[in-house]
DNA sequence: GTCTATAAATAGATAGAC
DNA sequence: GTCTATCTATTTATAGAC
């Protein structure tokens, strides 16, 4: 297959162009993660990804679509691995446990996940739009179906979807959203405990849901 | 005791006063939970407390200043009340489910407290100071005391602090901080799971607090 | 596609009258 | 203590040259 010199540059340049609006989408996850939606500032975040602040209006209608696209290929992500979970196993256990895994392995995948999800509960939803409410019920969906089948299957005793939801990503969004500031304490003479690893976090998490369910110490 | 008309109407000036810086204190701290401390506006705070713009810099240094008592004044009434939790039983058990408590009604007495505190966490506590730094670290000392105890007694297991934090702040947190967004979502036509009452929370989260420290289902 | 220069709006803060 | 008017800085967004 030959390509003519004006196909080469083009070629060269959608590159580039790809990969400038890579460097953007990550700079400004960094930035709305760390300052919110209204706290970002466009310079910075052109300044972060070494691009000039125009080219955030090429790539990106406005602040607002830039964040909102953010926010739904979080949401689509962490949907679609915790939606794998659900299926990855046989045993209705052994899926819960993944559940956890799913939402810890996104949240380091993806450093800005835990403080933005944060961020848009306080906000009440102000920047989610209609695709990204959906996959947010895919996740809520994805627990509900594991916990059916545990219970279908004589495995779990019945409980609240949401309950269960909120004491599985509530501790893990804290332990992930506070890294850094557990860090800062800690630089600053504040004994925030002995540290906890990350592992450690996990484990705790997946036995305490496994407890909830199987009414017994996992 | 007598009083002359002029210091009456001093005296009436004071309550006035009182009350309006009152007023804009509340306003500010739904201001500041629903939009963050960057989004947060001024003009709106000073409308929602019915009292003139102007008012806020009489009262309060800076929008910074107002933003940094607010979260000193939640932090410290969540620090004493965690502390009486603390010292309010003899019962290690109790003092857990106290504890508890105390987090779920500090969190309806200020409903813009888990916002804030979610906020707080996303931004590495840039706006902390040393004050708030150390009623952050009281609440986890309150915590850890009541752990010390229980082992002590012989009834609780050796658990880590920070991890059975996480595990009891996380789900309360993430419960009453997304209570807004779990209506407009339920009023979206979006299944938010059946919902869950307060009492509920709370049990469900004190019962996961006392099965991992006493190793059995409470 | 990339950059400079700038328009346009917003918002924190204050001066000064009453 | 309270209010109006305004100053000033910041910041999103775009026009237009290359």
């Amino acid at each position: 297959m030959r390509k003519t010199a004006a196909r080469r540059t083009r070629r060269r340049q959608e590159d580039r162009s790809a990969a400038s609006r890579e460097r953007l989408f990550k700079a400004a996850a960094g930035e709305f993660a760390a300052r919110g939606f209204a706290g970002a500032n466009i310079d910075r975040i052109a300044r972060a990804a070494r691009v000039n602040k125009a080219m955030i209006y090429y790539h990106f209608a406005s602040k607002a679509a830039l964040y909102r696209e953010i926010l739904r290929d979080m949401f689509e992500a962490v949907a679609l691995r915790v939606t794998e979970a659900a299926h990855a196993s046989t045993d209705p256990g052994d899926k819960v446990r993944a559940f956890v895994e799913a939402i810890a392995v996104e949240a380091e995948a993806r450093p800005h996940f835990p403080p933005i999800w944060f961020r848009e509960i306080a906000e009440n939803g102000a920047h989610l739009d209609g695709a990204t409410v959906g996959h947010m019920s895919r996740i809520l969906e994805a627990l509900g179906s594991i916990l059916r089948e545990g219970a279908d299957a004589g495995r779990f005793q019945p409980v609240n979807t949401l309950l269960l939801h909120a004491g599985i990503v509530g501790p893990l969004l804290l332990y992930f959203a506070s890294d850094q500031l557990r860090r800062r304490l800690a630089r600053g003479g504040i004994p925030v405990a002995s540290s906890v690893s990350r592992d450690e976090v996990v484990a705790h998490v997946q036995r305490l849901a496994l407890m909830t369910l199987e009414g017994r110490t996992a």
